[in-house]
RNA sequence: GCCCCCAUCGUCUAGCGGCCCAGGACGGAGCCCUCUCAAGGCUCAAACAGGGGUUCGAGUCCCCUUGGGGGCACCA
């Protein structure tokens, strides 16, 4: 592939909260620069007030620096081809639309809404195509200016030629021959003075130096729009990448509101901010997205770096890609166990925090080891390891009675165990586990039986990490404690 | 309704005319390991949507059908 140096974007409009599609749309144009060395720019596409929310922005920006797609250029750190949010471009798009007025590739249309709607619905009822009539089309050039500078409400269409084709190139799909028939004279500056999408794309893309336009596909049928702005301009089109759309994981659709409350119900989401909380990290996310829609053959749990090295525009996939949670799961338990327990003990402190445990260090360092290949996310330590962080633990008493037995009988088994770790100087794995095993031998009971017992005992739960190493890091006299609490509580049963 | 795009295991995908009685990954099933749960190892089931062409030869090229997706705003 061609690895000459690429300007990139990515462009979101700040209109709600970040999604896996935004990521993955920010996440090949970064790795394509990274890949060729070139730019990475964050634009923001804010020309939509009905829609705006002030803290998209914001979220936009953090989501991206937790998954570490670092941008070169963009509205909070400045960069030469400012500004890089569109409400603060006004004049630029003014001017430019003028100036396609003045090739005669655009024209003023004082045409008001109510109007529009009529002939539409007229249309609709004749079962044509509901599109601009034309009206203003043919208006004086300098009457319609004076018209547009006395005050008169106004927009800026395009004159999209009546006859001839166009051919747009997507990178992934080749070249797509649109009739010009079958496109509208579009609005390009919209009566609030702010451009469309249409426009300000355009020209941003042309005035920020982009090589590579890549976007969502529902950009595809407005490709060939977007080529004669360009070319009546006069400019070079980039090179566009549409992207698939993710589908609903049934596969049925696109995902939708009702998806997204039911994936939260399922204890996932789509939403960056609420998969942190949940404890996805960057490392699975990344690598979960990245491959909805990139063929990677053999080996595909990828570093962010992998992906930079393994990058290639030409394997994307056109095709709609189904989410799966499962898989989601799957890559971030992977990138779990590939963290220095360093990096894995940092990540983690801050959900045992807020589950309300008192976290030392030292303490959760030898513990990582213990769960780091039992955790799917981050918060699964808490299941995991905050028994080591309280002072008491409370078993359900029923779970103290070991299968086939008795209470009696287990508070029996127990009471043998106890015995035994007492007599013990500390404990161990090494200094544990003979003594314990020989007791199982003599009594002819099952270990699962008396391991059993002790790990409710001195976890509180039937799940836990390896029960040895866990007893010692507790240590003798936490642990000899549970037993004696363990040991009362079954002779109440 | 009109326009456009897409089509390989349940899902994400490899495959760019012979290397494919189709490979990998997730998920599923089974076995091994085992103090629980995981992780790990091994094994198995699972797909070229259908129909026409082109070709010595088609998952790979063309056409049609079907299915899926997207678009048709003074939203992006």
């Amino acid at each position: 592939m061609d690895l000459s140096p690429v300007r990139v974007r990515f462009a979101p409009s700040p209109t709600g909260r970040m999604h896996i599609g935004n990521a993955r749309s920010a996440l090949y144009p970064f790795l394509l620069a990274r890949r060729t060395g070139g730019t990475f720019i964050l634009r923001i596409e804010d020309t939509d007030q009905k829609r705006y929310d002030p803290n998209a922005e914001q979220e936009l920006i953090e989501g991206l620096r937790w998954l570490g797609l670092a941008h070169d250029e963009g509205p909070d750190i400045g960069g030469p081809n400012g500004p890089y949010r569109q409400t603060e471009r006004r004049e630029i798009y003014h001017e430019h639309a003028w100036k396609l007025v003045e090739l005669g590739h655009a024209f003023p249309c004082f045409c008001t809404p109510e109007r529009l709607g009529q002939v539409r619905q007229e249309q609709m009822a004749a079962k044509q195509n509901p599109r601009y009539d034309g009206h203003c089309r043919a208006l004086d050039p300098d009457e319609a200016r004076r018209r547009a500078q006395s005050g008169e409400k106004f927009v800026i269409r395009f004159k999209m030629p009546k006859e001839g084709s166009i051919t747009a190139t997507d990178l992934l799909r080749g070249p797509i021959t649109t009739e010009n028939a079958a496109l509208d004279d579009s609005v390009l500056l919209k009566s609030d003075g702010l451009p469309t999408y249409h426009l300000a794309a355009m020209v941003d893309d042309h005035l920020m130096g982009i090589t590579h336009v890549i976007r969502g596909s529902e950009w595809l049928p407005s490709m060939p729009l977007h080529v004669h702005v360009i070319r009546a301009f006069g400019w070079d089109a980039p090179q566009f990448v549409h992207l698939s759309v993710f589908l609903k994981p049934s596969g049925k659709g696109k995902l939708s509101k009702r998806d997204t409350a039911q994936a939260l119900k399922d204890g996932y989401s789509i939403f960056l901010g609420d998969m942190k909380e949940l404890g996805y990290t960057p490392e699975g996310v990344l690598n979960w997205i990245a491959l909805m829609g990139w063929g990677v053959s053999e080996d595909d749990v990828l570093s962010l770096d992998d992906m930079i090295a393994r990058f290639n525009v030409n394997s994307l996939t056109p095709s709609p890609a189904a989410i799966n949670f499962a898989k989601l799961d799957h890559f971030n338990g992977t990138h779990i166990r590939l963290m220095q327990p360093t990096d894995l003990a940092a990540r983690i402190k801050p959900f045992l925090s807020a589950a309300g445990y008192l976290v030392q260090d030292e303490k959760l360092l030898k513990i990582i080891p213990l769960i780091r290949e039992r955790l799917v996310t981050l918060d699964d330590s808490i299941p995991f390891a905050g028994f080591f962080f309280r002072d008491v633990v409370s078993p359900d008493p029923q779970e103290l009675v070991a299968k086939d037995l008795t209470p009696a009988q287990s508070a029996q088994v127990i009471g043998k165990v106890l015995a035994i770790l007492s007599g013990l100087a500390d404990i161990s794995h090494a200094s544990a586990e003979p003594p314990l095993r020989q007791f199982i031998e003599e009594s002819g009971l099952h270990p699962n039986q008396v391991f059993g017992i002790l790990r409710v005992a001195v976890t509180g739960q039937k799940v836990s990490p390896p029960l040895f190493e866990s007893m010692e890091i507790i240590g003798r006299e936490t642990v000899l404690a549970r037993i004696r609490c363990a040991l009362e509580m079954l002779s109440a049963l």
